[in-house]
DNA sequence: GGCGGTTGACTGACCGGACAGTCACCGTTA
DNA sequence: TAACGGTGACTGTCCGGTCAGTCAACCGCC
């Protein structure tokens, strides 16, 4: 957690912080990033962080945190509760996209607590982050099959880890230079992707997801 | 590539080198990976590791090399070209899971060329890497599709793409810290993994891609 | 088979750069 | 003037890579 003085500094002070942060512990990883570097982008001095910051793992912790609520609002802020599983994943793989196109960052972060030597942070952050949408989804799938929705065979878990699984790796495609390119080799795309590469592959996870959901 | 001298030492040398070298790196990371404690735990001098390559770059990659290799040798040696597809992905992961079970480190390395300030390295290895398993995925689906053992409306790349993306999912699920974590959270495991939960897994797993290729 | 010479693998102290974290001092405000 | 946020030069540590020197093995010659 940051010192109080973080939160009495001015708020465009303390969101510049924030975004350089994260931009370059996504970009650079946390142990190739300089706390120096970082002074330098946001635009203050390397002791400031120490007022704000016990340490550069906490600094760390923060940003990654943070970075997870700014996601969830994103993608799952504009959602209508009442709407069918179908519907909802169907927002949250759109949403997903959106958000991660224009803030790569914090998808990063997330992929990288899975990453070598990062296993001191994975264990204090992976169950914080994965329970969120682990309840949400069982507790959607476990609802829309009381309203006749869902195939009751189903296995909650299972459906839910598969969901969840799909949407992981749709994400990480858009994102991590790794998944990228093996994205490309696997679709046989050329250049960027666009709305028009995007949609059908959407369309065919989404298929996907509903065969393994929906009543014959 | 290894310099000559590397290939006139003795075998034993050589192989423990490449084996603690693919621990370290696996268990801390590139950059936290520390030449000279590795040259202690090689048993040699940290000055020979210098003899035998041209940098720390220069062994990570052919021990990122190296490790596919032998994951392919372990997982595709023994498998029949013969076999249909449904048989030959069953087999895929079954020894998948044997393999990163006694050898977790070479799947550590592979997921760690996604992770972040690694993009140089995913820019050489990347495509080398996937390209052999989405080539043997796509012939392997297209050739069934001709025995009518497939639909012929299946999407040969996106099948391709899903099949191997819920391998990595799976692979990584029994191997990185962040994904143990989050598969005990999805499926509600208590304590490790045991061929118990893992089967069921596999065949749910399978269960959905048959669903994506069988005809009706 | 003994001897001098040559080769090349092996070694680890050392160097230089990088970088997390500190601290004594500064400027502003109440 | 006290309190407090801001600052950047400084420190100690870590680590990749080097290199001058060692030594065992091998070779050719007498």
């Amino acid at each position: 957690m940051p010192k109080q003085t973080f939160f009495k500094i001015p708020e465009d002070k303390r969101e510049r912080l924030l975004r350089e942060a994260a931009g370059l512990f996504a970009e650079r990883g946390y142990n190739q990033t300089d706390m120096a570097q970082l002074a330098r982008r946001a635009g203050i001095a390397k002791g400031s962080i120490y007022n704000y910051f016990e340490s550069k793992e906490d600094l760390y912790l923060y940003v990654c945190r943070d970075g997870m609520q700014r996601s969830r609002e994103a993608i799952y802020g504009r959602m209508d509760p009442e709407w069918d599983v179908y519907r909802q994943i169907e927002h949250i793989f759109k949403e997903g996209a959106r958000f991660v196109q224009s803030h790569p960052e914090y998808l990063i972060l997330y992929a990288n607590i899975s990453s070598a030597g990062m296993s001191r942070f994975s264990e204090l952050m992976s169950l914080e982050v994965e329970k969120y949408t682990a309840d949400y989804l069982k507790r959607l799938i476990r609802r829309d099959m009381q309203r006749g929705l869902v195939r009751d065979d189903v296995d909650v878990h299972f459906a839910a880890f598969m969901v969840n699984s799909l949407y992981i790796i749709f994400m990480a495609s858009l994102v991590s230079s790794h998944f990228k390119i093996r994205l490309r080799e696997y679709l046989e795309i050329e250049g960027d992707f666009t709305d028009a590469t995007l949609a059908p592959l959407i369309q065919g996870i989404t298929d996907t997801i509903n065969n393994l959901l929906k009543p014959a």
